[in-house]
DNA sequence: TCCTAAGCGAGACGGTACGTCTTGTCTTCCA
DNA sequence: TGGAAGACAAGACGTACCGTCTCGCTTAGGA
């Protein structure tokens, strides 16, 4: 019976995978994510270059599993403050969050381009936000259009203030992601009335 | 003397870097910009091998090049319009002119990551935007992050639009550039009392 | 335990660096040494145009490789024979040698010049003579100038008997190389008494 | 009348082909013969690139022509004394001749291979040799074997004292070319009848 | 005197080969 | 048996040189 509790093997093969992000996380942000080489990594990680390939396809795919357990986790940790909080107070969770994870983050965002990432995380923000709100009736604005702007806006303001070294506190960007963001989009969209099942 | 006046010298070079840029340009359309050879390059646009060194010496220079040449344009196309005109006039120019080049520019912003490109539309847009505004007194966003909310927002939301096939015209999209981007940020800024001539 | 047999990763190396040389040689036949392109013989022996610089830094560095081969041959060839045999004896013997391998033995003779293959040659024969003779008292010519007579004097009648399809039988050729090279400097040096150690 | 006096247009031509003679010795002799590039050859000469090719096809043309001219002195300057004069004394004249040339024809001697030089050298040699000479009816040697053999073991001869820096006096050379080349095959060959006027 | 023709400097250009690099596959060795 | 080691094919990269070419400048002789 192998389901349920790790083995040896699934053991190692997690501690590999590890080693593999941490290394590729480590000379990400030393010389930036296109001139990371997979030798370098397995190198760094102290691992067999073949092995590489016998647990991702691609360095895109290594960044990809990376990308999965941070987004994973930012949802959770977004969830319990979703329906009707002070936006500024998510605004907050959001940088408390992003700081908390801050090298992760950069490599993340530092890599765009070349993996479809950014994209990937377009894709899901903006499927959420659609699922929670509708275009209000006076709007000049369609719903597509907003939720592009809320997603890119947030991660560009993120990105702002990682690359300047997060120079004020999460609390303080939450205030300024609630009023450079949020805020002005309030009119122009109503949430779904979710009394769905 | 041979300032001022083309050579012909002069004028083989420029055609050569034309058919150089041409050839970027449809590739990149083709198979995206990564994937795209120096070789290939040198193929489409007819052109020696080396002679590519001879003019650039990366891809990423080529791009540079085009890029050069449209942000200039671009600068040039809305200045007459800045000093204090009806935001989504100026809204109307940019997308505009957006829809002459959408080919020039989507190579260009689907090659974002490789080059050092959107840092320096980043750079260029902020620096021009903080020379003409100032920070309103009462608000809580720093003037830096709203100038690079405004160009990054921008960018953007041209991106989308070419994106899904600019669905909707240059006036309308006018309008939502307006609403979505500028006028939120209109609380939070004062022009800069220009007085130099 | 490494040493003394092959490993199949030896085994492997050896295929290639075999393949390689059979390439060179015949590629040198069809259009001689300095025409022959690396990815050439890359494309002739089957093998990745990067493979050939893991084994050889240089068209030439595969060259000596063949050539060393070659002079350990001959030398062992001639060794049995060497005391004080007949030296018409001798001649024969190293025809016959020269004629098993002429095809070899053209393309390292065809590409003097850019390697330094002419003087590895002399620099070989002129010392093995040098040890085993010394000059005759009476002799007006140096010992050192006999030396390089007789190699390259043998290596100028070997070429000119294969570049004429070797019109004469190496017995023959023997005896020529005994009359017009070996005999003449007879009385010009003793052979060193060498009862060394 | 154009002919038989120089106009100014010829002596430019001269000049400038004397300059790239001189340039190429001068190179040859720093860096080897195949090391030396077309352009550093008009660089050295204060020539522009493209003139060298109004003048030469080639690197081997221009080397050619300074062949051509030493072959000429070379055979005028033997010639007076060839009838039946002693052996030795055409070898000393031979040796003052290329002590006088020595830089010419040392770069001449080290560019063999890549220009069919060499087999130049022998050609015109050996056609010279075979009219004044027919076998002797007892030899065992073949005619052209000898004409072969004279020509390169002089050639090879006259390459040992060159290379190191002359370190005998031409007439000791005239004799050891005397007694290791020429005496050696005198009873090989007789001189033809030569009845002609 | 001016004009025409040539030699020439400058250098862009198409080509070809080089030697280096990285990626991903595959095979063998060893613990 | 699975991980380490590393040979290998494929092919892009940037450099160097070649030989051709076109463009103007200069300079000398003939009109």
């Amino acid at each position: 019976m192998r389901s349920m509790e790790m083995d040896a093997r699934d053991k190692r093969v997690k501690r590999t995978q590890k080693l593999l992000a941490r290394a590729l996380i480590a000379l990400t942000l030393e010389k930036g994510y296109e001139a990371v080489t997979i030798r370098d990594i397995t190198v760094r990680a102290d691992v067999g270059y073949a092995t590489f390939f016998r647990h991702y396809h691609d360095k895109d795919a290594l960044l990809q599993d990376v990308l999965d357990v941070i987004l994973d986790e930012l949802t959770e940790a977004l969830l319990p403050a979703k329906p009707d909080t002070d936006p500024a107070l998510v605004g907050t969770l959001l940088f408390r969050y992003v700081q908390m994870h801050s090298e992760m983050i950069q490599v993340l965002l530092r890599s765009q381009g070349s993996s479809a990432l950014m994209p990937r995380i377009i894709a899901a923000g903006t499927r959420s936000f659609l699922q929670q709100h509708r275009a209000h009736p006076q709007s000049t604005v369609p719903i597509e259009v907003v939720a592009h702007h809320l997603i890119t806006s947030s991660v560009s303001l993120i990105q702002w203030w990682l690359e300047h070294d997060m120079p004020y506190p999460p609390e303080q960007m939450g205030r300024i992601y609630c009023d450079l963001i949020v805020c002005p989009t309030d009119t122009m969209i109503v949430p779904t009335l979710n009394d769905e099942q």
